[in-house]
RNA sequence: UGGGCCAUCGUCUAAUGGUAGGACAACCGGUUUUGGUCCGGUCGGUCGGGGUUCGAAUCCCUGUGGCCCAGCCA
């Protein structure tokens, strides 16, 4: 038996798990061009806490990405800091994962590589880019600058290598105190990037680790051993979230010294928020500490422990995990979507029983002798194609919904009320008789005659407005239920400050004694259901007993009743505050005015001798380089604002970070490509594409056209045999543009285009078009 | 304040110079022995201002707003 060999492959939109994003337009490129020939991702936890819904959307990509491409994903913990971490999360953490649904291809600790990271500082310690620095931690700080102000360098900065090693080796055999000395990358003191002020490497840490014992007296940071950790790995994408975009610069600093191609990159993408919750380790470590919940296991938390323990299913958090995206945009995701995953997956999969969990006793008066004392009832509803069914204990004494009943019913209801009639789902219609009250008015009871006739049918003649759900009163099985709500009653839950805690709601649990049928009585911990009209449950895997069931709802059943009649538990009070409206400050800022005073002469002289607008001619002559290249165009092709375009528009996207110099093209290619566009021999369109290869070739744009017979198609005749092709192709949005969406003219003009290869006249193209859309309309 | 990143329906997200589309939410209706599900429909958006282009959400300039960076945390 052969095994296939993993190879990568670009899956198709259809088979991926993880819809298409930035990252994986990356990936595709990547493997496209070959830098890379497989895909390797990791995530690299760190052991000192749960994993949350945060980390499931980190996970679902990581291994996500790694199951379409045929990859592989490690799992690495982040175990750097053992004054931190705890070997009881490692442990968390992998049941966790594994309850999502992946597995991880290899089980890392950045501690397996102490040894290498240490190797590889010892290198860049001997090719001068590292040093040992013995300033205190505050002179460290102080050294750095500020944001705005440059740091300043360590006077044992140009420590000798050799020395720089002694001491380096003797930080590790543990021969100074903490804070001592680190060791740091000799990188720029000047940097814009602070993090690229010479970063520390590594420091002097007398802890116990739980791995490596007592074995290193030195650690390294984060941004040293999570790059060389990934290069050692060989991971080919490293995503992380986007607080690290920052910390890109050293990550590749330090990959490109110590490594060869093919090199791991980072891509950062935007962390889950999720309203009216916190997804912080550090924040959810408060509320267990705090007891400001039961655990880090509390059905109300949004860790991947709670949510299990809620009953939330591993599909559902992987679906809502699909449906957030991947983006670079900080973004807060409303808290209905996760609601809709869950019950999206619920429906298909929890089977259908009754519980009553406020209940009010119901006496059936005329119960007749032959009514059956038990009803079998679907565990499914007609629309979900399953099979089961269970027999529900029925007789003359129920318990019904508190809320199910109404004395004086509100316009709509469509439940009990006194002389109304309602079915019992399964089994008859009945009416309400009569109210028993106690004495201060409570109902206690309600006495009620059932039609005989309308057992598994419809009573003839008139129509019963509702079903209520129902459990026996003699037979049914006492039970606690765990009704959850948010556990913050505010969206964001972050923003005031360190208090976030003020922010809990405080009827984020709600417990609730009532009755389940009998037939999930001995169910397995962790049995999820529908109780039938007021959602999913799950039976709780700590607390339940077999005499003493506990149930946690997952989630209510979607209940537009409560939403138009507000008669909700839970109060949506806060909804989206209206928006602050937008300022629409735009105060004209003259573009000249930020000149240096050398250039306003040139400025002038764009402005007023060649006409240029005010904005390009302050970015031009504001840049000396971009000036120079102007004007040696200018010599070539005399259209001042024609080539100032070009250098506005074109040559300064390309220009980004670079010099100009550095940039293929010269002052005169581009002249000679402006002549070409204004003589029509190219139209526009083509004319970028012809930029695009000088760019790339350093080639004349004559000889490109010519070489690729780009000249401009503006013979009519020809053109016009072009537009009724494309124009028969596309009969609907023919229709649709006759019917009035003008905005489909642009897709013609495009259509003409593409056939064209760039090549028609536009302007001409969109007259024909024009014409014979309007021609045998 | 220097640097980095970001900005599209209420929310999340597509559109890679050529029809602004989907999902969630909301609203209306149909089906229904769950006020569930399902089905149909409605509502609703390119942050402001300039520019380039036949054509701009997309490219350029500028303004505004948000997030990140001054740990020997990650």
């Amino acid at each position: 038996m052969t095994v296939e060999e993993a190879k990568p492959t670009i899956p198709e939109d259809e088979e991926r798990s993880v819809s298409p994003n930035f990252i994986t337009d990356v990936i595709d490129e990547d493997l496209e061009t070959h830098r890379h020939q497989r895909v390797a991702t990791r995530f690299p936890p760190e052991p000192n806490g749960y994993l949350h819904i945060g980390h499931a959307k980190a996970i679902c990509l990581n291994f996500g990405i790694a199951q379409d491409y045929r990859g592989t994903t490690n799992l690495r913990f982040d175990d750097t800091n053992p004054t931190t971490e705890d070997m009881r999360f490692v442990e968390a953490m992998k049941d966790d994962i594994r309850w999502l649904g992946f597995e991880w291809d290899n089980l890392f600790f950045a501690s397996d590589y102490f040894d290498e990271l240490y190797a590889m500082a010892v290198r860049l310690i001997e090719s001068g880019e590292a040093y040992v620095d013995s300033l205190s931690e505050e002179e460290i700080r102080s050294y750095r600058g500020t944001v705005t102000e440059p740091g300043r360098e360590s006077p044992y900065r140009n420590r000798a290598v050799a020395e720089n090693l002694d001491l380096f080796e003797r930080m590790r055999a543990g021969e100074f105190p903490a804070g001592a000395h680190v060791l740091r990358a000799k990188i720029d003191m000047a940097a814009r990037n602070m993090i690229m002020r010479d970063p520390v490497l590594y420091r002097i840490v007398h802890a116990h680790h739980y791995r490596t014992g007592d074995a290193w007296h030195i650690y390294p940071l984060y941004d040293f051993a999570h790059p060389l950790s990934d290069a050692l790995e060989g991971i080919t994408h490293s995503l992380c979230s986007l607080e690290f975009e920052n910390n890109r610069e050293i990550y590749d600093w330090l990959v490109d010294r110590l490594f060869e191609d093919p090199k791991p990159h980072q891509y950062e993408f935007a962390r889950l928020n999720l309203d009216y919750t916190v997804v912080s380790k550090r924040k959810l470590i408060n509320l267990v500490r705090a007891d400001q919940v039961t655990g880090w296991d509390d059905p109300r938390m949004p860790t991947l422990a709670g949510l299990r323990r809620r009953g939330v299913t591993p599909e559902a958090i992987r679906s809502f995990a699909n449906r957030v995206g991947v983006t670079k945009a900080n973004s807060r995701t409303d808290i209905a979507l996760l609601e809709h995953s869950i019950r999206d997956d619920l429906n298909f999969k929890a089977p259908r029983v009754m519980a009553v969990v406020d209940p009010l006793k119901v006496v059936l008066t005329n119960l007749p002798a032959d009514a059956p004392t038990e009803i079998e009832a679907s565990y499914w509803p007609p629309d979900v194609p399953r099979e089961g069914s269970r027999s529900v204990p029925f007789g003359r004494g129920l318990y019904i919904e508190q809320s199910d009943f109404a004395e004086d019913p509100p316009k709509g209801f469509r439940r009990l009320s006194p002389g109304q009639e309602v079915r019992l789902r399964y089994a008859y219609v009945i009416r309400c008789d009569e109210v028993l009250k106690d004495a201060s008015g409570n109902v206690t009871e309600l006495r009620c005659s059932v039609d005989p006739d309308t057992l598994g049918k419809n009573p003839e003649g008139r129509k019963v407005r509702g079903t209520i759900h129902w459990v026996s009163a003699e037979r049914g099985v006492a039970a606690e239920f765990r009704l959850y709500d948010r556990l913050f009653r505010s969206p964001d839950p972050e923003a005031g400050g360190e208090d976030f805690t003020t922010q809990l709601n405080p009827d984020s649990l709600t417990v609730k004694r009532g009755f389940v049928e009998p037939s999930v009585a001995t169910d397995p911990p962790e049995t999820r259901y529908q109780f039938e009209r007021q959602g999913y449950f799950a039976r709780d895997s700590v607390d339940s007993r077999p005499e003493a069931p506990v149930f946690n709802r997952i989630v209510t059943l979607r209940d537009s009743w409560a939403k138009s009649s507000k008669g909700s538990a839970v109060a949506h009070e806060t909804k989206a505050e209206p928006k602050t409206p937008k300022q629409e400050t735009a105060h004209e800022t003259d573009p000249a005015a930020a000149l240096p005073p050398e250039r306003v002469a040139v400025f002038d002289r764009y402005l007023d001798e060649l006409g240029l607008s005010r904005s390009d001619a302050a970015l031009i002559a504001g840049d000396e380089e971009l000036s120079t290249f102007f004007e040696e165009a200018l010599k070539a092709h005399d259209n001042p604002q024609g080539v100032a375009n070009w250098i506005v528009n074109e040559l300064l996207r390309e220009r980004k970070g670079k010099a100009v110099s550095e940039l293929a093209v010269e002052a005169t290619g581009l002249a000679e490509l402006v002549t070409l566009v204004d003589h029509g021999v190219i139209s526009s369109r083509s004319a970028k594409d012809v930029f695009g290869v000088m760019l790339e070739s350093g080639r004349s744009p004559r000889e490109i056209v010519k070489e690729q017979g780009l000249e401009q198609l503006s013979d009519a005749g020809a053109l016009t045999e072009v537009v009724e092709s494309v124009l028969a192709a596309h009969p609907d949005q023919v229709a649709a543009y006759r019917g009035g969406k003008s905005g489909l003219l642009g897709f013609f003009v495009g259509q003409v285009m593409r056939q064209t290869q760039g090549r028609a006249n536009p302007q001409l193209v969109r007259e024909l078009v024009d014409e014979s859309l309007k021609g045998d309309g």
